[in-house]
DNA sequence: CCGCTACTATGACACTCGTCATAATCGCGG
DNA sequence: CCGCGATTATGACGAGTGTCATAGTAGCGG
């Protein structure tokens, strides 16, 4: 996510992390290689084993986490955004993050998540273990946000994923065509019904 | 797709094509070497560079466009198969194959298209055009059956990325929790959306 | 039997990968 | 300056990869 050239983040750590982050989610995690990690973060390719013991394994894990904690607080930003607080508007914010990704830069990258998900054999268990729990960090501000738009909080959960799902699945589609058309269609199809959801009061 | 266990098809290239389908839904497209492919065909290792000459990149996008072929012709055994021809009815058999395939043999293989897509780094551009033309080879009939059940024709296109990318995307959330539950949430909080873009007549 | 084509067998090549071993360097407290 | 832990540097190793070269084996028309 986010700009994408830049390496931010203060110690080299952390900067390894973010940009395990971004080549994942470019080439997958099989394709992404700890030279290449250390390389992008111009940080020295000694500190790989200093400060993750755990190997690759853990290193993705990590990044996988970032990225997990990175779309919650994206989640809230938007919310504190939206002109009006409607499920729809939140959606569609959700979805224009990745069309204006697509814009600047083409479908060259997508969720760094789903990559671990699908390349779980190089990723390995405790990747998936982080994906799982990223998913999860990721539901629970839009849940959230969704009871506070007055929606029950029994459907809050279900529609929060939907919401990601729909997002991951139609972002996949849209990195095969090139186009962000899958985006936009499930972002004005599901639109109506997040709104239907809200109880009136 | 399918049992997953046994290699049908009749030629050696046939069965290697189906092979690699299998293996790259399970570790990614990086994380299948050709010699596995050659291996779980039980076909000759030297046939690999006499089928696909064009080398790894020509048999993933083989097997990237066999299985949406696989997927279309599923969904006209779906429609086939349904009791009453309601849009929500298809969608959910559309899921059910995949909790079926859970519950049989656990959350360890995914769509072999996500991951060309993921993958695309290991796959070549070729897998990125394969997988965009399995979506619309996936897409089709869909459509086609939304059609029929009386949805407009103007939005069953649309529909039919919905459903497509909400499966794709519930099944990422689903493989990461390991659980199905993505899966059923999906199918029951959007069929009455879809049941309700059939036009009365 | 010959010749030809389709297919298979096998080993090697060049390369990349993750990981480890070892040593050098830095930054400080004492 | 010494010592010591934290960090970095560098090279090597073994295992894997895709691909190629070369030879071998069927199978069949003539």
């Amino acid at each position: 996510m986010a700009a994408a050239g830049e390496v931010p983040g203060r110690g080299p750590r952390e900067r390894m992390v973010f940009s395990a982050a971004q080549l994942i989610r470019r080439g997958g995690v099989g394709a992404t290689g700890m030279r290449d990690v250390a390389a992008h973060a111009r940080a020295p390719r000694g500190s790989l084993q200093h400060y993750f013991p755990g190997g690759k394994e853990e290193l993705v894990a990590e990044a996988v986490e970032w990225a997990g904690r990175y779309a919650a607080r994206r989640v809230g930003r938007f919310v504190a955004g939206l002109p009006e607080p409607k499920p729809s508007a939140l959606f569609a914010a959700m979805v224009r993050q990745w069309t204006d990704e697509f814009a600047a830069q083409g479908a060259t990258a997508g969720c760094p998540v789903a990559a671990a998900v699908v390349d779980c054999a190089d990723a390995g268990e405790a990747a998936r273990t982080a994906a799982a729990a990223a998913f999860a960090a990721w539901a629970a501000p839009v849940s959230r946000a969704l009871t506070d738009m007055g929606v029950p909080s029994a459907r809050a959960d279900a529609l929060a994923t939907l919401m990601m799902g729909a997002v991951e699945g139609a972002l996949l589609i849209a990195r095969a065509e090139r186009d962000t058309r899958a985006l936009t269609v499930v972002a004005h199809e599901l639109g109506p019904l997040l709104d239907a959801a809200v109880e009136r009061r």
